[in-house]
DNA sequence: ACAAGCGTATACTAGTTAGTATACACTACC
DNA sequence: GGTAGTGTATACTAACTAGTATACGCTTGT
């Protein structure tokens, strides 16, 4: 399984392709952290950064944050406060979800989306 | 808003209505943590405790986990899981019920756990 | 009088998180 | 041959987490 680190170095790297403003150093720069930081997440020298800055990482590589966040072993903090305010509850629903296959949670998404609710 | 110590300490004082076992010491003792640290924890001198530490108070004193990590600031992190496998599908299905009443969130576990899957 | 049990004040800490700051070695350009 | 840009090695750290350990003062039963 692809690490973190190796995620986002290969992404990285993919966008350099057409565009050389995607070096470490310049997507460090524009993200405001330090350059060596950056190179020792992509190379899981240290853990993934904190949410906030796996946001900017997402935003600056145009992948999905909760899915970034997911790489880096957290949830986003928004997600956790709509758990948190009804803990019973969703814990029972995601638990309930937890085996079951994409396409039925999905359904249940477009249900809800679009349901007469 | 009650704080999570507080919540603590008046559930087991009302434990301990019945049963003088539920003294800060005694408690403390069974959960295998110093009485000072239950008792700061109580009267909310320090922040709450770690998610293993939380679901110990959250047996003694017979109340739901899910619930009083909730309280604590916490998601359990065996959901936390669930969602980080499929963080994407997860994330889309939790923002959507963010607004939803409960009783349409608890029809929907409903459906899922006795419906035609 | 004193031991047993109570809650708590006080002092301390090992480990982790989330990075910064600087310097070094290499390559490419003009 | 200098300079601009690259990735990275190295050294350091402030703040936080999640507690422990000990001692103090109070009450209560014998």
């Amino acid at each position: 399984m692809q690490t973190f680190g190796q995620f986002i170095r290969a992404r990285r790297e993919s966008l350099r392709k057409t565009d050389p403003t995607y070096s470490v150093r310049q997507v460090a720069k524009r993200m405001g952290i330090q350059p060596s930081y950056l190179s020792k997440v992509e190379r899981g020298e240290v853990s993934p950064p904190s949410e906030e800055t796996t946001r900017k990482l997402a935003h600056e590589l145009g992948v999905d944050s909760d899915m970034l966040l997911a790489m880096a072993g957290k949830v986003s903090s928004d997600l956790q406060d709509v758990i948190r305010k009804r803990p019973v509850l969703f814990g029972e629903l995601i638990r309930e979800l937890k085996e079951m296959p994409d396409h039925a949670v999905l359904r249940l998404v477009r249900e809800v989306r679009d349901g007469e609710w």
